[in-house]
DNA sequence: AAAAGTTGTACAAGCGCTTGCATAAGTAAA
DNA sequence: TTTACTTATGCAAGCGCTTGTACAACTTTT
């Protein structure tokens, strides 16, 4: 049948001539074993090599000291960003972390959450993939006792869990004024499908901005894009920059986007920020790079991450007695101006 | 005492009118349970919702499909876009992946190795962190039964290992090449620590195309950083830039430096490629987006960290009775041209 | 019809740890 | 010295699953 094949309690219990509760309860500290006993075990337990089996902890304990991260995809700025934070804060906490890719399938979430739960992770941290529009997996690792915490992309359809997300609409609408505030009058939007929360929230602060500034808002200079993707960002700024009328600064939902419509404006002889301001929400790492550098918005992912760890721990570790508050957490957002929208300024 | 949370095999036993042994191995479709009675265990599986319990599994068989992941830092190209491949490779072979950040520290990794270990994770896929200069870690892993791959970052001193590499003398040889085909013929080198081989391989790689080709090899174009981090380019570029005797072209073991060194050079009037050519080891997402465009050394991230998960998955299931055969696995680099080294046929 | 194979299923031990409870040893109070 | 507490340790059950082996109930062979 089976071998042990490793040092167990059993090899350090009678190597240190104790039973192996006794072991047991010296390996984590208990109260009721005397100092001596505790220095003897732990000894022998180091004599002999004993590394303590999680595996048979979390099964006797019915916990694990793991968080499942589920994340669309880890090559992007920002969430390369925070699930580094994630797996920090959580290795500070004494935690573990499996990642989760979704490709922005639902169907894959779906898959990972069952992983997930066969797992007994102690909890969820997650941003939703694009695609989701059905909650029940959701529901089902809460139903098993598992706490989540959403990140970023949330839904209002998932109830009775932490959100940690920033303010779309005011940061839309902050980065709008900053705009106007360099003088630029005649603002063009491109934005992400709006059928996410997050782009329709970007797209309403934008035009709230341009009204309460008194500016027109020009439907002939609002895009839309699925995927925001360099390529995509290019194709808009050709349309855009190709009207009679032409707007003379953008704002792109995403800092791809911003590159690229720089790169055009340049290469068709459209000076930036001269004649053309750019702005891009989601800083990503080569913003601060480019020539001229792209103005943009920072999410915090590093708070966000942090947050993220530490209220899920906080859930974890509750007293299942009192039920535990659920928060909706909005963070600052932070617009780094640049010189693409420099206008006022000269260095 | 405990209470147990959730539905297990003698629940679905039960339900099903079976023992457990033969809920067990119809749900697990052992050849010796008939066709009916796994058709009524399993219907009455998904009736009580049940599922199964990954970590009693894991205990009772002591494997796991779990793969740890030992790397520097999330937020660099190169891993993140590595690391993202293994999760997807991972997740197709039926692995989950614990992402464990060393940050470069040799005690973080060997606190991570033990957490591994404890986890019984079934296989490790590592870049060593900088500063390890000592491999017990390794070897105690090995010695419990766990199987190790190697990426990028090895070292010779680890034995009976995978290691998946690309030649950095090779492919420094050849960029050196593509820089002197291009005309220029008074080449700097930004080297970083040549204690780690990676960075000695590649300046021997430099060294020897200067000379096949027939150039001076000026000392004092070589120059070296610690972290070659976008200030330390900007350093390191000033300096050489200040000579009497001035380079006019720059190559750095990263491109994180060559956006520096171009920035920099561009801001005191030197022209990039013009007067001065620039190319970079280690493409990085925004290599491609900058003014001018950077000139670099793709390394092969996504076949990387494919045949990394393929391997380990091979050794994992391999016959213990028959010694594995450890291969190393040297993957060609690209090198992608582009208008920071053009000065031949200008567009 | 008896012997010898085939199935198909159940029993029970085991994986390595935790933990409620019992018990033994040591100390303070009566 | 006995009783009443503390304090320290051990016993044994249990977490949920896998799996070697035993054993029925059928088939097939001779």
């Amino acid at each position: 049948m089976k071998k042990k094949t490793r040092v167990n309690i059993y090899d350090v219990a009678e190597e240190a001539g104790f039973s192996i509760s006794t072991v047991s309860r010296a390996l984590n500290d208990d109260a009721r074993i005397s100092a001596k006993t505790k220095v003897k075990v732990k000894a022998a337990a180091r004599r002999l090599g004993f590394q303590k089996n999680a595996i048979a902890t979390s099964l006797s304990t019915n916990q694990s000291k793991v968080i499942g991260v589920l994340v669309s995809e880890l090559n992007r700025g920002f969430l390369s960003s925070l699930v580094h934070t994630l797996e920090d804060t959580a290795f500070a906490m004494g935690y573990s972390v499996i990642i989760c890719q979704t490709n922005n399938s639902h169907e894959r979430e779906k898959t990972y959450m069952d992983t997930l739960i066969a797992s007994r992770v102690a909890g969820i941290i997650a941003t939703l993939s694009l695609e989701t529009d059905s909650y029940e997996h959701f529901e089902k690792a809460k139903e098993q006792g598992i706490k989540v915490v959403l990140v970023d992309r949330v839904s209002p359809k998932i109830k009775s869990t932490t959100k940690i997300v920033i303010d779309d609409y005011q940061t839309a609408f902050e980065g709008t004024q900053h705009i106007i505030g360099q003088g630029y009058d005649k603002i063009a939007y491109v934005s992400g499908p709006t059928k996410q929360l997050l782009y329709a929230d970007r797209l309403r602060g934008f035009e709230q901005a341009l009204k309460v500034a008194g500016l027109p808002l020009n439907p002939e200079w609002i895009e839309y894009s699925d995927d925001l993707s360099y390529e995509e960002g290019t194709r808009i700024a050709k349309k855009i920059l190709s009207r009679k009328d032409k707007p003379n600064a953008i704002f792109t939902a995403n800092n791809l986007a911003a590159i690229s419509t720089i790169a055009y404006a340049r290469q068709i002889g459209i000076r930036v920020p001269e004649d053309l301001g750019v702005i891009g929400f989601s800083e990503e790492p080569f913003s601060a790079f480019m020539q001229p550098s792209v103005t943009s918005i920072r999410q915090p992912s590093t708070e966000m991450g942090k947050l993220a760890v530490q209220k899920l721990v906080e859930e974890i570790n509750a007293d299942p007695g009192e039920s535990y508050i659920h928060q909706k957490i909005i963070l600052d957002t932070e617009l780094i101006p640049r010189e693409s929208t420099n206008r006022l300024c000269k260095r």
